[in-house]
DNA sequence: AAAAGTCTAACGGTTTTCCGTGAGAAGACT
DNA sequence: AGTCTTCTCACGGAAAACCGTTAGACTTTT
């Protein structure tokens, strides 16, 4: 007989966590510790005494505390939580995103049902473990990244955006004009138009709706 | 004893339709009649000569086609589907829309647990159903319909945005010029402007940027 | 001290978008 | 038969975006 698993889950549609109950109740090493319908619902949780969970199941889309910040929380206050991620989005860079900030595993909402017991089971015992699907976007990434050969490498085009430029970038997916951007930000019409050439140089991108279309990708907003 | 009611359940989480399920079975009289995944295998499910279920529980946003456009199929096609719309947002023009359309109950993700069984009884028999939280909001809107003094009413933003109307829509947030576009599509520059102008009046909002950021909120791509 | 990066601003010109309005053809609906 | 919707196209003018290039002031890094 081994030891059961305490789980905890978070996300803020109430019925994917009965989804995710209803599945994890089939295997009777599993048991639910509670759950959590908003980030800081999770957080009030995890600080009260004797509260505790081997794997929490983590939503990144919530409302009040997204999961981002709950990872964060339990960065900045040293809490040794195994987390896993559950997620609608297998955009690679929210896996690197999550991954820097502890995560030990990430399944996406599409296939959760088949991987999650053998996710809680396999982060439990200290491993980490992507839904196939993750970990081929993973793969893709990085071969990706092997062969930039005669095409500009084109770095990593979200770094080395400048405060301002974020700004701008910001105030144009909010259908603002050049002319009230100037307002808005006190600077000159030509300044203005400045960010926008380097956003649209920076970013590699035709025209205004491109830098909105980056920035919804890259969550700028 | 009563007959049992079928139930056809769509939406692109499979987790989520097991939740929905595992719920579901908890009642005798009701009984899944298979899922969808995409808006497209709904009306294959549909097209197809003997698959009918009396109600269909309808998620808005997923790939392929969405609710709105399978809905939209339904009216087209004159089929007489009675359908539940489960969505994550309880924006009131949503709604409104989905009613337009002929959906006949409307619960949010956020407690589908408890409602969507009496939801399914409730439109089997031919009533509407709306969740407690949407309840309210259609309330609030109303109310606050009461006072649009000098405002335009706004009618439904979203409404009856027309097929060329989307393509061009899709294509904009490609980054695609209106001589692209025309181009493309081969028509007049003229025509694919009138389009452009059609979609700014309708969704209400100031430039090309507003329509790709109306696009990706609402699953247009 | 020099180099690099950021923030600010300007000028002149081209291209694209936005706006209003009008209108014919085809099909669907009443 | 008449209305409605959609699709198509046109014209002219105003506004905004896009492009290339230059440059001074300030801060940080080397």
């Amino acid at each position: 007989m081994e030891e059961k698993i305490y789980v905890h889950v978070a996300d803020d549609h109430k019925i994917l966590i009965e989804g995710i109950i209803a599945v994890i109740n089939t295997d009777k090493d599993i048991e639910i510790k509670g759950y959590s319908l908003t980030g800081q619902e999770v957080v009030d949780w995890f600080s009260e005494k004797g509260n505790k969970a081997d794997v929490l199941i983590l939503d990144i889309t919530m409302p009040v505390l997204d999961g981002f910040q709950v990872l964060k929380y339990f960065k900045k206050h040293k809490i040794d939580q195994k987390v896993i991620v559950l997620s609608s989005y297998d955009d690679v860079k929210i896996v690197q995103e999550v991954l820097n900030l502890g995560c030990k595993g990430y399944i996406s909402k599409n296939n959760a049902g088949e991987h999650i017991v053998n996710a809680i089971k396999a982060v439990a015992k200290g491993e980490q473990y992507f839904s196939n699907d993750i970990q081929s976007s993973l793969l893709k990434s990085f071969s990706g990244q092997m062969v930039p050969q005669g095409e500009m490498p084109d770095k990593f085009l979200l770094d080395s955006l400048t405060e301002r430029e974020v700004d701008v970038l910001k105030l144009i997916t909010k259908e603002y004009s050049t002319i009230e951007m100037a307002d808005f930000m006190h600077l000159s019409v030509n300044t203005i138009e400045t960010y926008r050439k380097n956003l649209l140089k920076k970013l590699n991108v035709k025209n205004a709706v491109g830098l909105a279309m980056y920035a919804v990708k890259n969550n700028v907003v």
